[in-house]
RNA sequence: UCCCCGAUAGCUCAAUCGGUAGAGCGAGCGGCUGUUAACCGCUAGGUCGUAGGUUCGAGCCCUACUCGGGGAGCCA
């Protein structure tokens, strides 16, 4: 059967060739005489054209009152059609129906998240999370192909582990035969070990995290990659991680052009994204924060959204006006769609209005030695067109293993990576502490039992070198590249907090 | 844990001052040779999240709860 099936996606190469497709009703218009039969089937859309002289009378009736996701094998003859989606059109001879569906819950208008999500079994199969997918697929390749090709050596790093690698208790527990255990956080720990063997290595997989936060921004398993790599400084791992990141969005861009388009990506602004970043010290980006020029910017930016904020509410006035008048029945259909939109549009222009002065404040009195807020984040991320790379925080807001600056000592060799327009942290990563002594103190100061981090004392004991990693997440980097404003919707399966779905 | 918003047909949403519950999509039937979220006609579809309260009368007002969304903290 397979072998019979041609790919949509190869329809191009066989233009006047008769072809058999299989797959699914992604839409259906049937006519009196012709039915137009949308059918996907996993490598892209094609328009079945269905005469009602060139098919059994029958098979005609049928096929006229498929429901949408009907599965099916549709024969015919491939034909260039600038009408069609996707350029070429099936002008069918003869077909089979495998499954009728009816009754299917999604629709081709909109429904709300709580819905789809509730129905993500079903929802995968849409253009969006499909369109995600395929890039998705790519971003994973080109990550493998990055750490590949630059002399990486892959390690897996356990999902089940007992060691907890930052302070943050937020872990999810596993009662290991009657033992305490953890899903794993991050493969930093094991990863920093497997440096000291192989010189540079990565671990790539999922990663798991309790924290109670209900964002568009949060999962509780996510996926990410990371890198770590001895004889490396602060300025070794800004390159390695621009470099990668530009590949990443390169790879996207040459395989997924269309995925973005449908999807409504910034493609423009992902072309800028090459070496290099910006590069600002923690100490700079509050100088940034506090100074005049930010209050100016989000004053200007205040003045946009409601400027922004008038020009929906003007259009909803128009329409609103409008519907009130003598007007068909369709024109009053479209202009209540219409409405929703701009309402929800107004809605969260709405909040941005009402959050500006809190962030102008949060900003304008920030304190040196506080780690930065999500909103500070964004600022800055607001303020640029290229990703930032945000270097030395204080030493107390950061993690025990990351290496003491000698230039600063209260400041530590780490560095966060903001993607730009307001996207905010992709990666996190540091110099770790590599020096036998310092690492002991930290440990001490933290309050942990030095019992537990004797083998990670042995790796500074044994052949200690300046070493460090990053780890960069990829739901977040799929939401940036692809403009998704909910990460959820960047994992085929999300898992949220209070939320498993199956 | 805290703050804000919401829950009306399978879905997305209306319902003016508290006064008989509405529309589109979807479903079913019929019509239409080129449709692009097609269009036109007809049909079916409701314990207004749950429990109380105020009132002659509650989808609308009050209280509590449940569920959902957005945000804070924390983070990739």
């Amino acid at each position: 059967m397979l072998k019979d099936l041609t790919k949509i996606s190869c329809l191009k190469d066989n233009v006047d060739k008769n072809v058999t497709i299989g797959g699914w009703v992604y839409h259906s218009r049937p006519g009196g005489k012709v039915i137009f039969l949308v059918v996907r089937d996993g490598s892209g859309l094609c328009q079945c054209i269905i005469e009602k002289t060139a098919v059994q009378e029958e098979l005609f009736r049928q096929l006229a009152h498929l429901g949408m996701e009907s599965s099916l094998t549709l024969t015919g003859t491939v034909r260039a059609d600038s009408r069609s989606i996707g350029g070429y059109e099936l002008a069918v001879t003869d077909a089979k129906v495998l499954c009728e569906s009816t009754d299917y819950p999604i629709t081709p208008k909109s429904h709300g998240i709580d819905f789809l999500l509730k129905n993500r079994h079903l929802h995968l199969r849409s253009q969006m999370p499909w369109c995600i997918g395929k890039i998705r697929h790519t971003l994973v390749n080109a990550i493998r192909q990055f750490f590949n090709d630059n002399g990486f050596t892959l390690i897996d790093t356990p999902i089940i582990t007992g060691i907890v690698g930052e302070e943050a208790g937020s872990l999810f527990n596993v009662d290991y035969f009657g033992m305490p255990a953890f899903l794993t956080q991050t493969g930093q720990l094991h990863l920093e070990c497997s440096a000291l063997s192989f010189g540079k290595v990565y671990c790539f997989g999922p990663t798991f995290r309790a924290e109670k936060s209900k964002t568009r921004r949060h999962l509780t398993e996510f996926w990410m990659v990371e890198p770590e790599v001895a004889f490396a400084e602060l300025p070794d791992l800004l390159e390695i991680a621009e470099n990668f990141v530009s590949f990443i969005v390169k790879e996207v861009l040459e395989k997924n052009e269309a995925e973005l388009k449908t999807l409504g990506a910034d493609i423009e602004s992902l072309k800028k994204i090459t070496p290099p970043f910006y590069r600002l010290t923690y100490t700079h980006a509050v100088e940034i924060l506090t100074s005049q020029k930010t209050q100016d910017f989000l004053a200007s930016q205040l003045n946009e959204f409601k400027a922004q904020k008038q020009e929906i509410e003007n259009k909803i006035n128009a329409l609103e006006t409008e519907a009130k008048g003598q007007i068909k029945q369709w024109r009053q259909d479209k202009i209540a769609t219409e409405l929703i939109d701009l309402r929800s549009d107004l809605s969260e222009i709405e909040t941005k209005i009402e959050n500006n002065p809190k962030h102008a404040k949060l900003a304008s009195q920030f304190q040196w030695g506080k780690d930065l807020g999500g909103s500070d984040e964004t600022i800055i991320s607001l303020m640029h067109d290229k990703p930032i790379f945000v270097t030395h925080y204080p030493r107390d807001a950061k993690a025990f293993y990351m290496k003491q600056d000698p230039d600063n000592p209260k400041t530590v060799q780490n560095f966060d990576m903001l993607a730009p327009a307001g996207f905010g942290e992709i990666i996190g990563g540091s110099i770790r502490e590599d020096i036998y002594d310092k690492l002991l103190v930290r440990i001490n100061e933290q309050g942990y039992k030095l019992e537990n981090y004797q083998w990670y004392l042995d790796l500074r004991r044994y052949g200690s070198v300046p070493h460090g990693g990053f780890g960069l997440g990829v739901e977040r980097t799929l939401a940036w590249f692809t403009g998704e404003k909910h990460i959820r919707q960047c994992i085929a399966f999300p898992r949220m907090m209070d939320k498993i779905l199956i």
